[in-house]
Formats: structure tokens, C-alpha cells, sequence
RNA sequence: GCGCCGUUGGUCCAGUGGUAGGACAUUAGCUUCCCAAGCUAAUAGCCCGGGUUCAAUUCCCGGACGGCGCACCA
């Protein structure tokens, strides 16, 4: 099935500076690559146009977390445990299996990895469960817990551990109660990041596909769960992309349907409206930077697949070396992790909503006279009036049927108390409500950026034939290339280069990425740029001098401008040259109207 | 982590129990000048550790790294 890794792609992204293996002085580490002076510039454009359409033009705000957050935070947000895999390890075959899957099927237990390895291997010992693949006894076998996370010390000392983080996204969950503040308390808002994430990979594999050190780019969107009207979806809602549903992946004769996304969301096929919408978001953005939309498609999470807090979760795929790679996840992540840092932490985790109208409601109110109870219960003062306070909210019948000279029961510590109804302080008091709290739902396009660099790489690659010599080149939109113009001087003599030089200067200053090169034939320096993908490439010749010997070679002061994709040249005024390039760039000039 | 295969200039490869050769690329000179031309020269390599041997890049063992398969990928 897999072809794996396309030869030409690797050795291109070596040889020319793309990526190339991490410190492979000292003999190399798996899992970690450095981007060469090509490829981080390419990264910089491609997370720099994630940047302009995900937050810029959605009116989000970006932050920067920290990459190493305390301990507590990943308790809260469940990687602790989540990430934590117990492993058990075969004497006879050698393999490793999960120790909690193999107690799961083999016995009543539900929920293994909860109970904790000790007692995972003593069930094991008890059934006497055997390895799933050659029928060996497991017991006795030690299980190793593998969590995911890089673990370091923060700090001198071991008593306060911290994490590299697993993903961008608990960083800005984390700091959701100053981020609305920020947002003016006002349902929707998005909070983007993109930034380095980490995870100590068993096995890394498939060159930038499978890292331990990667880049994501995360939107967090927190919306109101009750307001059920969602975006406006008119923007994309005529994108036409594949949509791989539940249905269409588990019938076998079913391929994905080509639809729009205003249609996938009517159809209910992508029920939440927001995902909806940054699916169509997406598929725009995605081709925007050049992968290729007829190897694209979204494909939604089958129901094991999916993590436990998610509803409903999408992935963008793209067909690289003959698999389909995951390029994005869109999860509604419902309240899952607002509620959990609101749980574990002592904020808030919560918007205060305004109704339109304040609301006046009835409610049951206690005021215990503490100079009675005190005395009655002693220590248990305090808790009595908390369970009066909880029996007034719960069952106000209790007081009202036992009337005012009645009292009424409640239990502490497994112990009944009967106070009387005159000590609790009973009343029903009309309250003015203008509000309520509520905990936003999350809705969570995230992307990897690494895996698009590689997307786009191998999406456009392509090999031709110029004048009967084979070429390389890479179709790089102008928007993402690294280099933007390549500057030559036909010959450095004559004056030639000088003015050459002159014109990557003044495209320089108009702030575009230039490649200026004298060195060799004018064939090979247009050959090199073809390889890293530079879109165009200005020529200064004799004639842009004033010393063409005829006509035929160009009018006195005009430069060739020549494209990459088609090699065609056109020659236009080196005065022109700055605006006609920048305005090549940014797409808004074609390289046939010149 | 397990299994199979592999690792030779920057890149792609050949080869050998007596420390290596080509192609492309790079640099310099001559020449040419709008699509990888030619000539000359230069730079540059046997993944790491241990073993066997007079001698190991080569054979053996271990490791690292890479590819594929299995497992894993909250």
C-alpha cells in the first residue's frame, strides 16, 4: 500500500536545504529535523498565511504560550492519565501490547487503565492472561507505564515537574478567564496560537509525517452552546470539497462526495455549523498554498476513533507517497476543558451571559442563627448551616410543610440533626437575576505545519523537459515561495552586474525575497532557482544597458522577466520592475498579461 | 519496542581483508552567453564502539540512524 518516501522529494529537500535530519554529527536523533535556510523560510510563509486568514481576516486574537507548563495543568486537562500508555512486554515473542486492552478483553474489568499498573498486573497473575499474539503466560511480566510527555524539572530539585506540551491548545484553555476579559465577555471569540508542540513518539517514522518536535496552528473558538444560529456560512459555502463520511467510509462501495460545504451542512452531514464553516475555511487556505485539491478530501472520525471529549470531529487528509495523511483535526471539543480547568483550578472558567430582560425569580433562602447552632452542635455548627443551605435549595417543601414552629432534619457526617425552623433563618426571597454563567463550548481547528510543509512539497513537485534537458522544479504559489525573484546578470562584465545589482537592491527594499547570482551559465542559475521553487526570475541583459547590437535583442532599458512554471520570458522596464514583482507575489498580476 | 533490509565526498552510486572510484553538485581559471555546454584544476567520503587479524571501510557482535512490516499514535 505505502510507496514510501518519495526518493527524489528527500534527497531534493537535503540537497537544497529544505530539511535535513538533526544533528547527524553525532549520529543523528529519530524523531527531529532542522529546516534548512529553504524550508524555514517556506515555513515562515506558510504559518505567516495561516496567520492572516485564521486570525486576521476572522478577527481572532493570537497569543504565545509557554512551551513547559506545571504539572497541574495536564491533570486537569487529563494527558497525565490519557497519555500515559501501560505496556506490557511478551517473555516468549517480544511484543508489546497494551496491558489495560488485554485485561479489558479478557475479563469483566472496563476501564483497566484507571485501576493503575500494580493492580493491572495483578489481574493479569490472576486470570492468567496470556500475550494475544502467541499465547504465552503474561504473568509476573512488569508493566512499563510510557507517558507521551517529555517530562523536565522546573527548577532546581525534583518537587515541582513540569511538561513539554503535547499540544498547543491547553496553553491558551489555561488562560481563558484573563483571554475573555480580553474578548469583553463576548460569545464568539477566537484565540489562535501557533507554536512548537511535543511528544516523545515510540517509534517516529515517515521523514517530517511523524516528529517529536512539531509546529501546530491552533484556533481555539469558544462559543455560546445555547445560541444555535452559528456563523454566517455565505463566505464558503460554495467550496466544493470531498466529504468521506461515517457512511460512505463503512460501505465499501462508497467514495467521498464531492459536494459544497453549504451543502454537506444542510444535508447534516457536518452538523455544527462552525466546523462547517472552517472546513470551507480550510479547503481554501489549503489549496491557497499549494496542495493539491484533487488528492484532498475531509473525512469524518468514525465513533472509536474519536477522543473521548469530542461530539463530532473531522480531519482534513491529503495523499502523500500513496497513503492519505492526517493534515488537521476540527473537533467540537463541547465544555470538556473549560469545565476541567474550572474543576481542578481555583478560576473561573466561565462568561457571565446577560439576559435581555433581568428575570425575577423566587428563591428559598436560609440565614441560620449561628449564636443557637453554635452552642447546639459545636463543631458541626458550620456544616449544619451548609446542609440547611443545600436542603433550602433542594427541598424548600421541607421547611414550608414543617411551618414555624416545626423543624426540620438534615444529615452531617451520616449523623441527623432536627433544627428548628425559627433557628434556620427560612425564607423565600424574590430575587432580580440579570444573568447566568455559562461554560463556552470549544470549537477546535488544529493544523500541523510541518505536515502541511511536506503536503505542499510533495504536492508540487514536478519534473519536465526544456529543450530536451531534463528540469526539477517545484510549483510553489508566488505567496508561499521561499525566494520570490532570482536576479541575474546575463555575463558579470561590462557594467552588467552592477545593475544587476541595483535591481535585487530596489526589490529588496520594496520588501520582497530576492536571489541575486552571477555565478556560472544563465541556464543553470535558471535551473537552480526552478529547484526551490522561485517563482520568477529578472534578467538584465545588454540591451537593459543600452548596448543591444539590434532591436531583436530588446528595447534600451527593458529587463526579461521569466517564469518558472512555463519558462516564458517578457521583458518590461527596469523602472517597472519592483512594482510588476510585487504585484506578481501578491496575485494580483498574472505573468500573461505582462 | 519487535522483525527484515540498509548506512561509502554536499547529493546519487560502484568497489575492496593491504584505508577507495565514478557521476552530478560546489569553488577557481580559460572559453561561451537567455535555459544544467566544453577544457583544466581544486575541495571533499568508508555511521559509531568492541572483537577476529600482521592488517577491518570490507568479516563477526553491539549501538545509533534510515526504510518497510507489526505494535503505538490520548
Amino acid at each position: 500500500m505505502s510507496e514510501g518516501d518519495s526518493p527524489d522529494l528527500a534527497e531534493l529537500a537535503k540537497r537544497r536545504g529544505f530539511f535535513l535530519q538533526s544533528a547527524g554529527a553525532y549520529g543523528g536523533v529519530s524523531g527531529f529535523y532542522t529546516f534548512g535556510p529553504q524550508g524555514a523560510s517556506l515555513k515562515d510563509n506558510i504559518e505567516n498565511s495561516w496567520r492572516d486568514r485564521f486570525t486576521l481576516q476572522e478577527g481572532n486574537m493570537e497569543i504565545d504560550a509557554p512551551t513547559i507548563m506545571p504539572e497541574p495543568v495536564f491533570e486537569a486537562s487529563g494527558h497525565l492519565d490519557g497519555f500515559d500508555d501501560m505496556l506490557v512486554e511478551c517473555p516468549e515473542c517480544g511484543e508489546s501490547h497494551r496491558a489495560d486492552h488485554v485485561v479489558e478483553d479478557n475479563t469483566d474489568y472496563e476501564e483497566a487503565e484507571g485501576l493503575g499498573p500494580e493492580r493491572v498486573g495483578e489481574i493479569i497473575e490472576e486470570y492468567e492472561l496470556v500475550c494475544p499474539t502467541c499465547g504465552t503466560g503474561l504473568a509476573g511480566q512488569a508493566i512499563e507505564d510510557f507517558n507521551l510527555m517529555f517530562e523536565t524539572n522546573i527548577g532546581p530539585g525534583s518537587s515541582s515537574p513540569g511538561y513539554l506540551r503535547p499540544e498547543t491548545a491547553q496553553g491558551i484553555f489555561v488562560e481563558f478567564p484573563q483571554l475573555a476579559e480580553y474578548a469583553r465577555n463576548q460569545l464568539p471569540f477566537g484565540v489562535t496560537q501557533v507554536g512548537r508542540a511535543y511528544r516523545n513518539e515510540i517509534s517516529p517514522r515517515k521523514s517530517l509525517l511523524r516528529v517529536r518536535e512539531f509546529t501546530q496552528a491552533e484556533l481555539e473558538l469558544f462559543i455560546d452552546p445555547e445560541d444555535g444560529e452559528g456563523p454566517d456560512l455565505s463566505s464558503v459555502s460554495d467550496v466544493v470539497a470531498p466529504f468521506y463520511g461515517v457512511d460512505q467510509q463503512e460501505d465499501d462501495d462508497s467514495d467521498p462526495l464531492e459536494i459544497t460545504v453549504g451543502e454537506a451542512h444542510e444535508r447534516g452531514l457536518v452538523a455544527d455549523p462552525w466546523i462547517a464553516y472552517y472546513l470551507g475555511v480550510a479547503a481554501e487556505w489549503y489549496e491557497s498554498i499549494g496542495v493539491d485539491m484533487s488528492r484532498f478530501r475531509f473525512r469524518q472520525h468514525l465513533s472509536g476513533e474519536r477522543a473521548h471529549y469530542a461530539a463530532d470531529c473531522w480531519d482534513a487528509e491529503a495523499e502523500v507517497d500513496g497513503d492519505w495523511i492526517e493534515l488537521a483535526g476540527f473537533a467540537y471539543r463541547s465544555d470538556y476543558d473549560l469545565s476541567k480547568h474550572d474543576e481542578y483550578s481555583d478560576e473561573d472558567y466561565t462568561i457571565f451571559k446577560q439576559y435581555d430582560e433581568p428575570v425575577t425569580v423566587e428563591r428559598p433562602t436560609v440565614d441560620p442563627d449561628m449564636s443557637a447552632l453554635g452552642p447546639e452542635f459545636g463543631g458541626a455548627a458550620g456544616d449544619v448551616a451548609d446542609a440547611l443551605e443545600a436542603l433550602a435549595e433542594s427541598d424548600p417543601d421541607a421547611f414550608e410543610d414543617a411551618g414555624e414552629d416545626g423543624s426540620v432534619t438534615v444529615d452531617v457526617d451520616g449523623e441527623s440533626h432536627e433544627v428548628p425552623v425559627s433557628q434556620t433563618g427560612f425564607a423565600v426571597e424574590e430575587v432580580t437575576e440579570s444573568g447566568e454563567h455559562i461554560t463556552p463550548h470549544v470549537v477546535e481547528p488544529s493544523l500541523g505545519i510541518d505536515r502541511a510543509l511536506y503536503t505542499v512539497l510533495d504536492h508540487c513537485y514536478r519534473e519536465d523537459e526544456v529543450d530536451g534537458e531534463e528540469r526539477t522544479f517545484l510549483e510553489l504559489p508566488p505567496a508561499v515561495a521561499p525566494t520570490t525573484v532570482g536576479v541575474f546578470p546575463l555575463m558579470d562584465r561590462d557594467g552588467l552586474g552592477e545593475h544587476a545589482r541595483d535591481v535585487a537592491a530596489d526589490l529588496r527594499e520594496r520588501g520582497l525575497s530576492v536571489a541575486y547570482d552571477d555565478s556560472g551559465a544563465i541556464g543553470r542559475r535558471y535551473r537552480r532557482q526552478d529547484e526551490v521553487g522561485t517563482p520568477f526570475c529578472v534578467t538584465v541583459d545588454y540591451a537593459t544597458i543600452g548596448e543591444a547590437e539590434d532591436a531583436s535583442e530588446g528595447a534600451p532599458g527593458t529587463v526579461t522577466v521569466r517564469e518558472r512554471d512555463t519558462t516564458a520570458q517578457r521583458r518590461i522596464p527596469v523602472e517597472e520592475v519592483p512594482a510588476t514583482l510585487e504585484a506578481l507575489r501578491d496575485g494580483e498580476l498574472s505573468f500573461s498579461e505582462l
